[in-house]
DNA sequence: AAGGGTGTTGAAAG
DNA sequence: GCTTTCAACACCCT
């Protein structure tokens, strides 16, 4: 599920559901997905209780009174609330149950996901550690920002645009259409656009995310789930998802290719290379 | 029915 | 440094 919309609708969902709960106790059911010392996670999250659940690009920030956790869903990352009672479904693999009967369930298929505790006012050095960029809503999310980090690549622009070092926050979904939007080809060097494609870039960036945070985020593999994290974005798709169909501003069949070893949905007509 | 693809990130290789 | 490739893993589709 996982671009910035898709973590921002888990935030707030988690944020009714389970702000203010304690945590009687931690099951881990896969210790890899753990960063540091599994025993040192389970004694500091043992008796803490959420304070407010954030996010940064597509991490989410589970405050506590002493502390915090770190997660990221990576590819298939779910979270589930439900009885603590409830049978433990297969590709659970944290089990957080809480004193008054709940629990919150972390699945994901491909064990991709991570978690970690730091400490309680360490969410800026995680940030910096981690070299997360600044989200499109950032007021310091410039013209002048994003032309300091296009100006000294040569690389193309999706994979630009999906670094979360320059960009945080968007995914292969979202970024395929930005660019439909702004009419760039994804193989497009960055060399190569001119000031009012990166201002473009900017204001599509700000729409799309903005647009599919209001509907849910998108939901491409269908799944049901407690925390009715199914968005409805998936029904505004301009070009992702929709290889063989025509495109709605010209009819070109809309064709899938690879770019930077990623599949890339792309009209062959609106969507140009520069140069 | 085996092999390629999958909404991500970070480590390794060049 | 920088850019590109690949692995972590399970499942689905062709």
């Amino acid at each position: 599920m996982p671009e910035l919309p898709e973590v921002e609708t888990v935030r707030k969902t988690l944020e009714h559901l389970i702000v203010s709960k304690t945590i009687q106790s931690v099951q881990l059911f896969y210790p890899k997905m753990i960063q540091g010392d599994c025993m040192d996670f389970q004694n500091h999250v043992t008796n803490q209780t959420i304070q407010s659940i954030k996010r940064v690009g597509k991490y989410l920030f589970f405050h506590f009174q002493e502390g915090i956790v770190v997660s990221h869903l990576r590819m298939e990352g779910k979270y589930y609330v439900q009885p603590a009672s409830d049978p433990i479904q297969k590709h659970v693999h944290v089990l957080f149950s809480f004193q008054d009967g709940q629990s919150l369930r972390y699945h994901d298929v491909r064990k991709f996901g991570t978690m970690e505790w730091i400490p309680l006012h360490g969410m800026k050095d995680y940030v910096k550690k981690h070299r997360i960029g600044l989200e499109p809503f950032d007021s310091d999310f410039t013209m002048g920002y994003l032309q300091a980090k296009l100006s000294r690549t040569t690389k193309m622009i999706k994979p630009v645009l999906l670094d979360q070092t320059i960009v945080a926050g968007l995914g292969n979904i979202y970024v395929d259409e930005v660019l439909f939007i702004c009419g760039l080809h994804p193989e497009t060097r960055v060399h190569q656009l001119h000031h009012s494609d990166i201002e473009h870039i900017i204001s599509a960036s700000q729409a799309v995310l903005g647009k599919a945070i209001e509907l849910g985020g998108t939901t491409i593999r269908s799944y049901v789930s407690s925390l009715g994290v199914s968005g409805r974005f998936q029904n505004e798709l301009l070009v992702h998802m929709r290889k063989g169909e025509p495109c709605y501003s010209c009819g070109t069949f809309i064709e899938k290719i690879k770019v930077g070893g990623r599949g890339t949905y792309v009209c062959p007509t609106c969507q140009t290379k520069r140069g």
